[in-house]
DNA sequence: CTGAAAGCGCTTACAG
DNA sequence: CTGAAAGCGCTTACAG
C-alpha cells in the first residue's frame, strides 16, 4: 500500500528487463508489439506512475529541460516585467536541482518579437513562455512550435489565437467588473464615471479594453436604471491632461465620483486632480507600481489591483516542468486571482 | 560553472572516500578531528550545497519524514478545517516521492488537546503542525518539543508563548485595519460602527480580539476627530441578537452605518437586519464560509476577509519539509495576505 | 528485439 | 577512524 510499485516489479511481473519496460514507458522502438502491449496492460492494472524525482536525478546532468522565456524588455519607464521575471527565478532555484535551464530573449516591438522568436525556433526548446501581444507574430511562432511539438505558455493577457494554447494571466473582464465594484462602493448608486485608457505609442492593449468591458458591463447589470455615465478617453501619456475639452468638462462636473484607470498609470492622476482642483474623486487603478503604492500610502488612491506579476511567472515555469515531466498540462491554464490592494494590506507596514 | 560540485568532488578534493565526506556533512562520529576539519573547509571553499532530490531518493523507501498534524476536529457547524487541511493534503501529494508520511489527530477542547500533544510526543515525530489556541497546554506541549528538538510550526492565530516559535498566519490587528478601511470607503467619515464578536462556547478567540484591536486603530489614526462611535458586543451565537438592548439601540440609531462581524458567522447578520426592517447597512465579516458567499452573491454582505487556509496548510508542510531537509525555516513564519473578496472575485462565476 | 551494466548524488550497513 | 560496496528508481549506451 505505502511503497508505489517501481520499473523493476513492472519488469518482474511481465518477465522482462526494466530496460524493455523503460522502452514501453517512453515509446521508443525496439519493442515486441506482444511484449509492448502486455507491459502496458500491468502499467495499466498496477497504476504504476513514473518517479519524476528519481527520473530528473538521472537526467539533470545530461539532458536538463531547456526553456526559452520571451518576454518585454524592461525599461526604465516600463519595469513591470521584473516581477514576472523574479517569478520565473525564484521557480527555477527550487527545481534546479531536477535539470532545468531558462534562457531569456527579450523584445521590444512587433519585429524583435518575430525575430527573437525564429531564432528559439532555431535553437531546440523543450518549451516556450511568452507573452501574446501581437496577434499576427504570435500565430506565426504559435504555428511552428505546434509544428515541432513544443508547448507554448503565454503570460499576462488572452488573445484569441489560430491554435488553442495554454495561457496564465488574470481575467481582465473580471477584474474591470472588480474595480466598477470598488469604485461603486465608495461612490454610491449615482454618478458619472471616467475610464482613462493612458496609451503609449504601443497602443491600447487588449487587457485595457476587457478591463473597460468588465467595467461597463458591471453597471449594466446592476444598475441598469440609475444616472450613470461612464465616459472613456484614450489619453496618451506624453500630452497634457487638460488640453481635451471633455476632461475639462468632465473636472467641472458637480455629478463626478470616480476614475477607473485600466492600467498601471494611475499614479498621474493625483496630481492632475490636485492641479485642476478637482476634490472627492475616487481612484482605481492597477498594480503594485512604486509610484501607485506611493498614492495608496497617501490616501490618494483608494484601490489598486494586483496581477500578481510573479506568481504567473513562477506558476508557468512550475507548471512547465509538470507538464514536461509528467504530462500534466493542469498547471498551464490559470485564472490569477484579482487581488485587492489597499492601503493596508499593501505590503509595506 | 553550470554542474554543481558533488560529495564526489569533496573527496577527491580532501583525498578521502564519499563516506567520509557524508559523516561530516551529518556530523556524525568517527572521523578524526583533523580529516574533519580538512573537509569542513573544502565544503566551505567550493559552496558545496547537498543535492536534496538525491538524498531522499536514497531515503524515501526507508526513513520517511513524519510530521503530525494535531487540528480542530471538523464538525458540521465548524468545516473551517476542512480548508487547512486540503492544503497540507496537496503539500504531501506534491513531495509524496520525496518520502513524507503525515499523520492527523484532532482536539475539540483544552484537555483533548493535551492528550493528544502527548500521543504525538511519545512516538517520534520529525515535525508538528498545530494551532495556538489553549495558552497553557500550547506552552507544556511546545517545551516538550523544545526538549526532543521537534520544530513546531502553529497555524492560524498567533499568541505569546514561552518559547519562540514558527507561525503561518494572518495578522488579524492588520486584517481588522483592512475590514476598517474596507467598511470606511463604503459609508464615509461619520456615523457609528458596530463590531460583533459572535462567541461560541469556545469564548471569544485571539483572532476575533486582534481584529477588532485593528479596527479600532484604523479609525483612531485616521479619524480621530471625526464623529465616528465603534460599539462591540459579544453575542453568543445561540442566543437572540435582539434581547440585547444595545443592539436595538443601534438599529434603531439613523447614523448607524457598517457592521464588522470579527469571525466566519457574518452570514448571520443579513436575516436579523431584514427582520428588524434595518437597510443601507453595510457588512464585513471573514472566511468564504459557503454561507458568507451566498450573502456575497446576494449583495448582503459587502466585502469578505480571506485567511487562505488551504495556503497556510499547504505552507507549513512544504517549509516544514525544506527546514528538515536543508534547516532552511524561511518558510516557517509567515504573514499570509489579507485577501479582500467581493462578489466579483470571490471565485464562483 | 532484449538484457545486463553503469551511472545520477547521496546514504547506509559492513568490513577492516 | 576509514573505505568499498550495495542500493534508492530511473535512464542510457552497449552487447548480443
Amino acid at each position: 500500500m505505502d511503497d508505489l510499485i517501481g520499473i523493476k516489479q513492472i519488469a518482474k511481473l511481465a518477465n522482462v528487463s526494466i530496460g524493455t519496460v523503460d522502452r514501453v514507458l517512453h515509446n521508443r522502438a525496439g519493442v515486441s508489439k506482444a511484449t509492448r502491449e502486455k507491459i502496458r496492460a500491468i502499467i495499466k492494472e498496477t497504476g504504476y506512475k513514473k518517479n519524476t524525482v528519481a527520473s530528473r536525478l538521472n537526467l539533470a546532468g545530461r539532458k536538463k529541460l531547456k526553456i526559452a522565456v520571451l518576454i518585454p524588455e524592461v525599461s526604465s519607464n516600463w519595469t513591470y516585467w521584473e516581477l514576472p521575471k523574479k517569478g520565473i527565478q525564484k521557480a527555477v532555484e527550487e527545481l534546479s536541482e531536477m535539470g532545468i535551464l531558462v534562457s531569456y530573449y527579450y523584445f521590444t516591438d512587433p519585429l524583435s518579437f518575430a525575430k527573437m522568436g525564429d531564432t528559439i525556433m532555431d535553437i531546440k526548446y523543450d518549451a516556450l513562455v511568452t507573452v501574446p501581444f501581437f496577434m499576427a507574430e504570435c500565430n506565426n511562432l504559435l504555428s511552428k512550435a505546434k509544428a515541432e511539438k513544443i508547448p507554448v505558455v503565454f503570460l499576462d493577457t488572452e488573445i484569441q489565437l489560430d491554435f488553442p494554447a495554454y495561457f496564465i494571466r488574470q481575467n481582465s473582464h473580471k477584474a474591470g467588473m472588480v474595480a466598477a465594484r470598488l469604485l461603486h462602493g465608495l461612490v454610491g448608486t449615482e454618478g458619472r464615471y471616467f475610464v482613462i485608457n493612458i496609451v503609449t505609442d504601443r497602443g491600447l492593449h487588449a487587457n485595457n479594453q476587457q478591463r473597460e468591458n468588465g467595467f461597463r458591463e458591471f453597471f449594466a447589470t446592476n444598475f441598469k436604471d440609475r444616472a450613470i455615465s461612464i465616459m472613456t478617453i484614450n489619453q496618451p501619456i506624453d500630452r497634457p491632461f487638460e488640453i481635451n475639452p471633455e476632461i475639462e468638462n468632465w473636472f467641472r462636473d458637480p455629478g463626478r465620483k470616480g476614475i477607473f484607470v485600466t492600467n498601471a498609470r494611475s499614479y498621474l492622476i493625483p496630481a492632475i486632480l490636485k492641479t485642476n482642483n478637482v476634490s472627492n474623486v475616487s481612484v482605481v487603478g492597477f498594480d503594485l507600481h512604486h509610484d501607485n503604492l506611493e498614492c495608496l500610502r497617501k490616501q490618494e488612491i483608494d484601490f489598486l489591483i494586483n496581477q500578481k506579476p510573479e506568481f504567473q511567472g513562477y506558476t508557468a515555469i512550475k507548471g512547465m516542468f509538470k507538464f514536461l515531466t509528467e504530462q500534466d498540462p493542469s498547471d498551464l491554464n490559470m485564472d490569477v486571482p484579482v487581488e485587492i490592494i489597499v492601503k493596508e494590506n499593501c505590503g509595506a507596514d
